[in-house]
DNA sequence: AGCACGCCGACT
DNA sequence: GTCGGCGTGCTC
């Protein structure tokens, strides 16, 4: 007879490639999944059981004690453990690391779960009506919450039910609870506690679908496994598409998992969602605090809230009843991890339905050559939303030819006269720029000097209201050279960022209304929203900004966007600079011509005879994208290879280079047929914070033989005598190679 | 990763 | 004489 299971097998938050072998006490019964606290080292570390054992290779002295399990259950369930610890395999990352990183910060610290409040729901009163049309509400906050409570977004009809949370989206405003409580002791407003068995209806859309949109929705086939591409050009309506499958799904009893970008960047679209489905939704993302994203977790564990929208780290979100999963934008490499843990996120969210038996959809005007390419093949399936419900269509792109018409200050003149035209029209033009800041270099144009960061391989770069020169990878600021110190002559200031364009735009159209949208313009807490708020009140306007201005906003005012710049995107050496860069102007080119009709996209390029130029067709993106394809499949690359990245980092050239070649002789011993290890070569951006970096390319037509490499060369240089300042990282399926 | 142990330099 | 530098090794 096998003796009972008294030892447990725990992954620890510790970047150690193994499980930690402990034995469990009489008075407790565990199970893999669930959260205990162990005795480490001289302290003691909350970790994970993983497996049940009855013995272990650790001596039985040597075996130490579990202390406690803070939950009689298991945290992540059976589904949750094994989408991880296929994760911690696929992308070769420690399992506790992968583990513990998917619990809110918390319970990774020894938190208790918290207990759930039910939560209130508000509705306006007819008092609350009467106070709003009479005037007599009289402060901002009142008015707002008021009207936001008399029109959710899309459904004018009766007074629906809101939580906190929906009324502060909707608002945009901080609402304390005792807020809220004196608005309904006055009689404006009435709360409601729901009942948790019987949620309330969702408050219903007034869209009536276009016939390709019923297709998509229709296309949702759940349980079958086969993740479906809804293929929608910009301002084709998917999020009422999203939003219809998700009543379908909910209606049955399931939950939904909505994954987005980046919340912070597009507040509208969860905003949209809260209201369709008050008091349903669980908001995850970094903005939280650690409660509060413990809350939200908790009550989606728990299937209190029906509906996660949430950012990467929101797909290991527990959901007892997970029946979809959304990914929104697809293409967006925010779902992938860049550090520690280098998951991608959609890819796993695919793995998660299969597991789950959950239906997976993937959304993007402007989908990956992976996905594309995974669509046409028929590994999934594909609905398109080719039109625009309002009947509008995607403008044409045109190229203005950078060698006849000479930029001054990034601007051409038959730029300048479009947006003359456009201006005068009463539309707004947006310019794209992907640099920020003044990004204005010091050169020497006697001998070619510029200035550099002592630590890292950048130039310095300038900004407007700081006299000093400021490195943009580690930070270091220096007074600015006024003279070249090679040769003595004066120095000048060189190259082109937003804040420089908003300046020489300044000069040309000293009365246009000019608002600037990129990393730096929205640093403060609610000047993204300030900014999309005036943008859409404006009529003429100039707006300036990086790569964010594409994403997701509706702006029905827009008639002009002008790229500043694509050549230094379309011609780079990137792997996915050109697929990103097209995916730029075709999402640019989505903000112009909604609502007021027609639309300009003016490119400035010295290549306008360029095929990818020539080939630009925003309303049929994967005819644009297919000579991209047939180039990815002679080379060989994603979607028809596979390329893995080993990253060698450590203190000084010399140890660097001597390690990594060491790291690639393990793989190259390691290496099967059909594996081609490339390197080491020096990173992209060699030397960082005086750090050197290494990196060493494997690319295989097939999976297997890349992942079986970097197992047995993994194996290899950990029993190596690798100094200790020297770190290996590995990303798979990297998103860029720089 | 943390945290100990351990063996060599400049300091009250 | 000791405080402390970070090289090496371990954590069930």
């Amino acid at each position: 007879m096998p003796a009972a299971p008294r030892i447990a097998c725990i992954a620890l938050d510790r970047p150690l490639d193994r499980l930690f072998d402990y034995s469990i006490p009489e008075d407790l019964t565990l199970a893999p999944g669930q959260r205990v606290r162990v005795p480490f080292g001289r302290g003691s570390t909350i970790g994970v059981v993983v497996e049940l054992a009855s013995t272990s290779e650790v001596a039985p002295g040597r075996l130490r004690a579990i202390q406690e399990a803070p939950e009689a259950e298991p945290i992540l369930g059976p589904r949750l453990l094994e989408l991880l610890q296929f994760g911690a395999r696929y992308y070769h990352h420690p399992l506790g690391e992968a583990l513990l990183g998917a619990l809110p910060p918390a319970l990774r610290h020894g938190d208790p779960l918290p207990a759930l409040t039910p939560e209130t729901l508000w509705r306006m009163t007819p008092a609350g009506s009467q106070a709003l049309a009479d005037g007599d509400a009289r402060g901002r906050r009142q008015q707002a919450v008021l009207r936001a409570l008399a029109h959710p977004g899309s459904t004018p009809h009766d007074s629906p039910a809101l939580d906190r949370a929906t009324l502060a989206a909707a608002t945009g405003l901080q609402l304390a609870p005792r807020e809220l409580r004196a608005f309904a002791e006055r009689g404006w407003l009435e709360a409601i506690t729901p009942d948790p068995k019987q949620p309330p209806p969702p408050n219903t859309s007034d869209h009536t679908l276009t016939a390709e949109q019923r297709a998509a929705v229709d296309a949702l086939t759940p349980d079958t496994g086969v993740p479906l591409l809804l293929e929608g050009v910009t301002g084709s309506g998917k999020t009422e598409v999203y939003l219809q499958m998700a009543e379908r799904v909910l209606a049955r009893g399931r939950q939904v998992l909505f994954l987005i970008p980046e919340i912070a960047l597009t507040p509208q679209l969860s905003a949209r969602i809260q209201q369709r489905f008050p008091g349903q939704v669980a908001l995850l993302h970094s903005g939280l605090s650690e409660g509060e994203r413990l809350r939200a977790w908790e009550s989606a564990r728990q299937g209190q809230r029906r509906i996660v929208v949430g950012t990467r780290s929101a797909l290991f979100t527990p959901l007892p009843d997970l029946g979809l999963i959304i990914v929104d934008e697809e293409h967006d490499s925010a779902f992938k991890q860049q550090d520690g843990f280098r998951y991608n996120a959609r890819d796993l969210a695919i793995k998660r339905g299969q597991l789950e038996q959950a239906a997976v959809v993937l959304g993007s005007a402007t989908p990956t050559l992976e996905t594309l390419h995974a669509a046409t093949t028929g590994r999934y399936a594909h609905a398109r939303l080719a039109t625009r419900p309002d009947g509008s269509q995607p403008p044409a792109v045109e190229a203005i030819d950078t060698r006849v018409h000479t930029p001054d200050e990034g601007l051409t003149a038959p730029l300048l006269d479009a947006m003359q035209q456009t201006l005068a029209a009463g539309h707004q033009c947006f310019l794209l720029l992907n640099r920020r800041g003044f990004a204005r270099v010091l050169a020497c144009d006697a001998c070619g000097w510029v200035a550099e960061c002592p630590d890292c391989d950048a130039r310095l770069t300038i900004h407007a209201h700081n006299p000093r020169a400021v490195c943009h990878l580690c930070g270091h600021q220096e007074p600015r050279p006024q003279r070249c110190p090679q040769c003595g002559e004066a120095l000048a200031q060189r190259g082109l960022g937003t804040q420089r364009l908003e300046q020489a735009l300044a000069r040309h159209y000293p009365t246009t209304p000019l608002i600037r949208l990129d990393r730096d313009s929205i640093r403060h807490k609610g000047a993204l929203e300030e900014a999309l708020d005036r943008i859409r009140q404006l009529d003429a306007a100039i707006v300036v900004g990086t790569q964010m201005l594409a994403k997701g906003h509706d702006f029905p005012q827009v008639g002009l966007v002008g790229v500043i710049d694509v050549d230094q995107g379309l011609f780079s050496v990137d792997l996915r600079a050109t697929e990103t860069t097209l995916q730029l102007i075709v999402q640019a080119a989505g903000r112009a011509g909604r609502g007021s009709g027609g639309g300009r996209v003016l490119l400035q390029t010295g290549h306008p005879d360029h095929p990818l130029i020539r080939g630009l067709n925003a309303a049929n993106y994967p005819a644009m994208v297919a000579p991209l394809l047939e180039e990815r499949a002679a080379a060989e690359m994603p979607p028809h290879g596979h390329l893995a990245l080993v990253r060698v980092e450590a203190g000084d050239a010399e140890t660097t280079r001597r390690h990594a070649e060491r790291v690639a002789t393990h793989l190259r011993n390691a290496a099967a047929e059909g594996l081609r290890v490339l390197g080491p070569a020096p990173a992209p951006r060699h030397r960082v914070n005086r750090r050197f970096r290494e990196q060493i390319l494997l690319q295989s037509t097939q999976r297997g033989p890349l992942h079986r490499a970097l197992t047995r060369a993994r194996h290899a240089w950990q029993t190596d005598d690798l100094p200790r300042g020297t770190r290996i990282a590995i990303d798979i399926d990297p998103v860029s190679l720089a």
